[in-house]
DNA sequence: ATGAAAGCGCTAACAG
DNA sequence: CTGTTAGCGCTTTCAT
């Protein structure tokens, strides 16, 4: 920066100013600084100017992983966000593991953030800490948990497939399966795992038909060998939801391939509306989550936080909406 | 830091080692610095540690678009190898443009990265300039560009299609048509059309079967809306061959809402070996171009130029293979 | 609109 | 294995 001062024939500071969108600055002054610093193939560093104005225009966001459609939604929407303030995303994953998350909150938190977001509200103790400790705004999304660490922009993963249950109750169909992880390591898989069950004991049925389909996260091929285990053992179902759309697409094709008719031998249902469930045939019956209203709605409340026009923590309740399509009666 | 030094009864720098991996701290004042760290709810600042040692532990990398299963396993496989050494992404989307590749590579240099890794090696002028005079490692993934800046991880995407043509036309398939972007936005798109057109002329064959499917990305939608009009006026293909399996897929759902048979009547084949490419009814004949190995070879890559194991410029060519399944003969 | 002085929090370099 | 000194490249603060 000395350098194209020199070339400028003006000041550092001058030419510090001259970076800055809102500067004073004379537009003559502006155009010499920035041609010299051209010329000098100057780059301006933002190591140094992160530690002096103790700024970094950072936001730390984690996700389970960067190969779901659905995080990637809410990341792209919370980007755009983000990006006409200059704020930058700075994306970790977590790879559906809390003990991971707690690791990575740890070295996206020494990044010096402004804002932190994590998909979730089940944490370690220490990640808990972390949080709350960190002495900037912290956002829960893809959930609403009972003791938020700060602000929320999410939805009740249990009360939505509860809905659909209530929805297939209505039509009459009480043989209802659940496809989903067999482990408690994706959290929101745990509770949409949980919200059936409830659901169907609520409606006094049998809520046993659990397929468990491997480790988080559900793949096209583990959705499709957890239906062919619900056709041999259970042949009697009349309705399978399944964790995701991937899964249930999965189930689909085995369908399919078996000769089963979907969905006059058995309905079908998926979560999340990725692009798919839209397409294939028969389309899916789903869960709408807006994972791109996420993204977007958790941004506007980070830069209303960061204005100081947000005070006290926000809770923003998305509501999931359910999509019938062909897959289900 | 000089509160946690002054607690543990120790200097600063002491207290600085103790958070290194490998310095040189006996363990019990390593234990007392960190029991002293925790109790005082401090972070370690990587801000002042970065303009200090002038390293960031930061490897950029630009991909076209995080909602894409094909970019997403680069980055996993890249995230993966450069974990270990306590490298971090610092990721961001170029949404398929090159002005906009221009405006995120300067932001990211500023960031004073490691490396830069970006996908494809169609750039502007100046983004060009940028990488050049980077000073640091510049690695172009997802192509082989004829003059590369840096190094390069990638395959050809024209050859890559066109030993698709040459699998169809020695079937004796000979009326194949094309569905992909419809402008030259995507530059991977742009170069498959091209290996499309060249090898159907290298075997005189009428190479103006192309159907514009929309702006990339192309969407499963897209896809299915541009088999349609494929099937509407040049009802007489034989096969079709989609820029990638998302709209290779909604192409052949298309097919199956309009009873055409595939590959009966039409054999279709997409690109990239996205999962569903695998699991869906038909299966989709496709080419892998083992998107988490081009991540995993450029990471370490990475690491053997910034260790001076890799002196001069490498040029890892990965071989795509074609994936015979259902959809096609 | 521009400049001078001081310092952000850590660590390279050197010493012991 | 531990400590001292100086300074990374900007920007805050205060002048003019």
């Amino acid at each position: 920066m000395a350098d194209v001062a020199r070339v400028a024939g003006v000041s550092p500071m001058t030419v510090s100013r001259a970076f800055k969108r809102d500067a004073s600055v004379s537009d003559a002054t502006r155009s010499a600084i920035l041609e010299a610093a051209d010329a000098l193939g100057y780059v301006f560093d933002s190591t140094a100017s992160n530690l002096r104005s103790q700024r970094t225009d950072f936001v730390a966001v984690t996700i389970p992983s960067i190969n779901n459609a659905n995080f990637a939604d809410t990341v792209r929407g919370l980007s755009e966000g983000l990006k006409e303030r200059g704020l930058q995303i700075l994306l970790g994953y977590t790879d559906y593991d809390v003990r991971e998350e707690e690791r990575l909150v740890e070295q996206l938190l020494r990044r010096r953030p402004e804002a932190i977001v994590v998909t979730g509200g089940h944490h370690t103790p220490r990640t808990r800490r972390l949080l709350e400790n960190s002495g900037i705004p912290v956002v829960e999304t893809w959930d609403l948990p009972v003791a938020p660490v700060g602000h929320v922009v999410g939805f009740s993963n249990a009360a939505a497939v509860h809905a659909m249950v209530d929805h297939f109750v209505s039509l009459a169909i009480t043989r209802i399966a659940f496809i989903g992880g067999d482990a408690d390591r994706d959290t929101r898989g745990t509770d949409r795992r949980a919200g059936f069950i409830s659901a169907m004991r609520a409606h006094g049925l049998d809520a046993g038909r659990l397929i468990a389909a491997g480790t988080p996260p559900i793949s096209m091929k583990e959705g499709a060998d957890a239906m062919g285990r619900l056709l041999d053992t259970m042949p009697d179902t009349q309705a399978v939801i399944c964790v995701s759309d991937l899964s249930a697409f999965g189930a689909l094709t085995e369908c399919q391939r078996r000769g089963v008719s979907v969905p006059g031998q058995i309905a079908v249902a998926g979560f999340g509306n990725y692009e798919i469930a839209g397409i294939c045939v028969p389309s899916l019956t789903t869960i709408n989550p807006f994972p791109d209203e996420i993204g977007k709605r958790t941004a506007s409340l980070i830069l209303d936080v960061l204005d100081g026009k947000q005070t006290g923590s926000a809770a923003i309740a998305i509501k999931p909406v359910l999509i019938r399509r062909q897959s289900s009666p």
